[in-house]
DNA sequence: TATTGTTATACTCTATAACTATA
DNA sequence: TATAGTTATAGAGTATAACAATA
């Protein structure tokens, strides 16, 4: 049970503390994006919604909620909330009238743009600690366990609710 | 998906591909975690719960509510569901009648116990696309972010709420 | 009859603040 | 008066299902 590997390294829970860690720092960075977008006044969801909104243009609100492995009426909730800080804007479709097509208002695209700086700035916080060699070796390593257990490339798990407390289990 | 990264000078990894892949495989991690943990009857927050109650033996709620960074309300709601469970219990103190001394049962150190087997595997399953040597490099760079940050080693986000949507925004 | 989007309802989780019992 | 724990209340977030409009 305390070696699952070869080498388990001395002290510690060999057992699970890198899963620990992953969830731990995953979590941290979460709560540190969430800081930082708030001050161009969305939060989190609206970030993920703009950009498949920016690459899908005139997405419906079905494929949206496809996309994101969500509900329809969860849609409604976060397009309405992009609606209301004038980010996003519904049209309906002239070729099937049930369809609503989503588009980026000028603010919306303004806020994509600004995000990226936001986004730069903050993974280069996050990282501080990590020379550039090895923030290169770190994406490489977390780009193959999202591979091996296919996860989209820009799709994000917190659409979809999950176990609300907690994280990983804690290392102790 | 499409490219909007390319107009930041790429240092390293572009601009925030590293941070959004930790919060992704983080999240990711976590909710496999916690169905792993729903086989032991437990969700994840109860796991962390036990781990500090079999470390700190005898802990006031009040320590408790102070470890986790959450209200002491908040405390009563987790340890009721662990004593509905019958994974641990309060015994008043017989030195200042206020407190309540929290201990695990049998069955608490039991679930404990299963916990190290069940970590062990959700680490091997998560990590399985990484060799011993990339597994032990994750660990490492993960560990010196943790630390560049003050991130307490057994304490997890989660407990304290945060942006609960999304996760660290999306790669695009 | 099926589908898109919306609304209604219920449920969970959490935070805040009042309250009790001790000290 | 201060502290540990509890309870009450209110708010946010989400899922499910019923519903209206359109096909």
């Amino acid at each position: 049970m305390d070696r699952d590997d070869g080498s388990a390294p001395r002290t510690s829970a060999s057992g699970q503390r890198v899963a620990f860690l992953l969830s731990q720092v995953g979590g941290f960075a979460a709560d540190r994006f969430a800081e930082r977008v708030a001050t161009l006044g969305v939060v989190p969801g609206d970030v993920g919604l703009l950009r498949l909104i920016a690459t899908h243009p005139g997405v419906s609100q079905r494929a949206l909620a496809d996309l994101l492995g969500v509900g329809p009426s969860r849609v409604v909730a976060l397009v309405d909330g992009l609606e209301r800080k004038g980010l996003a804007q519904r049209t309906r479709s002239e070729t099937d009238r049930r369809h609503h097509e989503l588009s980026l208002t000028a603010a919306g695209r303004s806020v994509l743009t600004d995000m990226r700086e936001l986004g730069a700035a903050h993974e280069a916080d996050l990282l501080r600690g990590l020379t550039v060699a090895e923030r290169h070796t770190l994406g490489s390593l977390l780009a193959t366990i999202a591979a091996s257990h296919d996860l989209p490339p820009d799709v994000h798990p917190g659409y979809r609710s999950a176990g609300r407390p907690d994280a990983t289990s804690p290392t102790s």
